[in-house]
DNA sequence: CGGCCGTTGTTAATTATTTGACAAATCATT
DNA sequence: AATGATTTGTCAAATAATTAACAACGGCCG
């Protein structure tokens, strides 16, 4: 096990996990890397590849466990470490996140909320409360959350990425439509760049 | 012109738009493959080969025209197209979408969304009215909006896929944690798969 | 318990994408 | 107008990713 894996595997990791765990709750309890291929519309070829990077999941003649399978994948992806996450920028779209979005799902518990406004500052939404932005260094700097969800003004989201990545934190999943770079810092930052999605959108529609 | 674009190119263009776009507003006039690789991270080899999927635009010894270029891209992506659309599900994500969102520049007119619930139904969100989704067939037959936005519950988000395409619409933003298949129908499906995305950053955090 | 069938892990071939290199074109300067 | 400095478009090389092929292994059935 322990081959090389490629950014091309990463990204296609959580499909795996959705579609196995979909299939666990259908009482599906092995699958065939073609069976699989066909629901996932990829080939069964990739799929063997693809797991194969992390160790040998699957049986010859018998194919792989779905409930094994799902629970590594999980555990690669540390879906069970349960990383703290803050997020930064409690706008609708903070908010559409915090009432909509289950972040344990993800691996994370989004420990607090950060924004300027009054009407926001003291409130909790979605079980997560938010307290002012003047607060964060010593909120991070005591309670060491690796991760921030970026949902403020793209003005602010430059000197915010900075400010984040200097306190130590280890990934930004970012919601603003600019591309931060933090040359250096040991950061990763997975993007969320709606307009990207929906020009692409328009390319192929108008193809 | 016109040699083979590859889907890899076509991810990059809205973020080639997005920074010239940003250049013209800062006011630069000209740029070298050079400069803009390095402002975006990339190649310069890569920026000539990819523009040149769609035609000479630069000049040997000058460079490129910011803006000629960024109208360029905004015409190959087919932003100045204005095309249709209609939002299916006016839910937290959906009104975050409708209040925050500039389709416009994205290439769309979000024309009308549909919901079920009476709290939404006749009610305008950020410009946009919203009818009962029992309208929806009538609306579309009439309309022929090319692009559809997926933001309702994901129990729903399947049949709702086919639906749409049996309505003849083009493209579908799926914002739904469901993977579509629309075999057979020619319609193209954008995923914004927030779940997959912060689960790519959850193994980059603990790896 | 032996042979066939299904299915994996793995290596090799193919295809796609990125990078490197450089001639040809243009600009800037004198 | 000639020279040197830039910078493109393009072809070739290198790298990455996907697909195909198949030997080896284990399940299943008679």
């Amino acid at each position: 096990m322990d081959k090389k894996v490629s950014i091309a595997v990463v990204r296609r990791l959580p499909k795996y996990y959705r579609h196995l765990d979909e299939l666990s709750s259908e009482g599906v309890a092995r699958i065939s890397s073609g069976s699989l291929a066909v629901r996932m519309g990829l080939t069964a070829s990739q799929i063997r590849q693809d797991l194969n990077c992390f160790g040998g999941f699957g049986q010859q003649g018998y194919g792989y466990n779905v409930e094994r399978l799902r629970d590594e994948i999980a555990s690669i992806l540390g879906l069970d470490r349960r990383a703290k996450a803050i997020m930064i920028g409690v706008g609708r779209i903070g908010k559409a996140l915090l009432y909509n979005f289950d972040f344990r799902l993800c691996g994370f518990e989004l420990v607090r909320a950060f924004d300027v406004s009054p009407d926001s500052v003291g409130r909790s939404f979605g079980g997560v409360m938010t307290a002012h932005i003047g607060e964060l260094e010593e909120f991070v700097l005591s309670e060491r959350p690796q991760c921030a969800v970026l949902t403020l003004p793209r003005e602010n989201a430059a000197t915010m990425a900075s400010r984040l990545a200097f306190l130590g934190v280890k990934g930004i999943w970012n919601f603003t439509n600019v591309d931060l770079h933090l040359d250096g810092a040991a950061v990763w930052v997975e993007n969320v760049h709606f307009a990207d999605s929906l020009m692409t959108l328009c390319y192929r529609i108008n193809e």
